[in-house]
DNA sequence: GCCCCGAATATTGTATACAATATTTTTAAT
DNA sequence: ATTAAAAATATTGTATACAATATTCGGGGC
């Protein structure tokens, strides 16, 4: 754990079970033994402890007092909810990043969005995600409110974290570049209230397939 | 602090901390001494780390590698940012609630407003805040959509504790049983649209009125 | 008086010990 | 065999001790 500039062991443990609960080490509603994760990371349970209460504000896990921390458990409806906001705040970024959009600016867009149409081309989905990413938060950038990309980057972590790697849905896929090509024409045209409109959209329709993978989910464990 | 529910010492000095950021015993920017608070409030350092992890996280105080936690010191910048992102939540939350809304629910907003007429008639300005937020979270409620709330609670529970009280002006008074009179006839011609663009344009004109505030204020320390 | 350096002290970060609470196991009664 | 109660054990919450880092203080040099 040592580089540069040396982490606190708190903050190193909170990612560290950040890392779990994505990758599926720790699991919706799992109990966290803040004894065994001490013995497991090698450090006391103090830095454990401070972790956790962070994370817990930050609604990854419920502490629940002399029982101790459980990993979240989002329903469906929270995973609704979480976009509706997403969908407005995401909504607002592209219109005020449209609002104030330099001809710089736009072609950084531009050459974002050449990288999702190769991805695509290549139905390449693994990269076509990443640069989406980049295209989202490059759009939140451009309104330079930070509370805005604090609030919007805490809301897509709790989301991620649920749903580590997005699976392969063609149907999506071809619907997300679509959306994708509306909006920079939207921003093309410096039209911020279409830009809005469609980038509430797209997030809506992403929530749409990221709920119908949950609802497949919960079948499949029906029938175990 | 022995209460029929007992809170844990972490949650309870959270709690401690953030009263007293409310009041003003803790400023802006003032360091939070572990040992000195420990000592105050006779518990160990424990739970009063913890509590401060919590804190942080909240973005209540800003912890410092080896250095301590210090009050988070909002520039004027950060007020308007969390003004921004307040008025298009609260805008959402107002557009939802009008798409929804029953004649009960309607009633009870009703009613909520004429105590706020009553409290505007006899000048009364602290009766009529409270009221004012009774009636603003009882819209966030009527979403139904819980992130949503929790979202806009955080945000207002940091903006309340920079400014406990907001000063009487007689003209934002004024200007503000103006708002709430053509928010409650767009509630109550379900108008949705109307009703988002008026909130906004509401939590804009408080943001400017508490951002002179502090622009009086920063000038007034200039002048010690 | 100012600056620099080293020592002393204070504070923060972590480990460990103890206390409080919950859970599991064992024992006794029916 | 089942159930309830008691005892043992495990875990969480807090206090205390120790280690690491930062700050303050004192002394010397210019």
């Amino acid at each position: 754990m040592a580089t540069i500039e040396r982490k606190l062991l708190n903050i190193e443990v909170a990612n560290e079970i950040r890392e779990m609960i994505r990758v599926g080490a720790l699991e919706k509603g799992d109990k966290i033994n803040e004894r065994e994760l001490s013995m497991s990371l090698g450090v006391s349970r103090t830095p454990i402890r401070e972790a956790l209460q962070r994370l817990s504000i930050e609604g990854l896990i419920k502490i629940i007092p002399h029982k101790g921390a459980y990993v979240s458990s989002p329903r469906l409806r929270d995973i609704r909810e979480m976009f509706e906001v997403m969908s407005v705040l995401e909504g607002t970024c592209a219109r005020m990043a449209t609002e104030k959009m330099s001809d710089e600016q736009f072609a950084k867009l531009e050459f974002l969005h050449d990288q999702l149409e190769e991805h695509y081309k290549n139905r390449d989905h693994e990269n076509y995600l990443q640069v989406n990413h980049q295209y989202h938060t490059y759009v939140q950038e451009l309104t330079g409110n930070k509370i805005l990309n604090d609030i919007i980057n805490g809301i897509r972590l709790k989301i991620l974290l649920y749903r580590s790697q997005q699976l392969y849905q063609p149907r999506r896929f071809d619907e997300s570049i679509r959306e994708h090509r509306a909006l920079l024409e939207a921003f093309r045209k410096r039209n911020p209230l279409e830009a809005e409109i469609l980038m509430k959209t797209h997030l809506m329709n992403q929530c749409e397939a990221l709920v119908s993978l949950y609802e497949n989910d919960e079948n499949e464990k029906g029938d175990d």
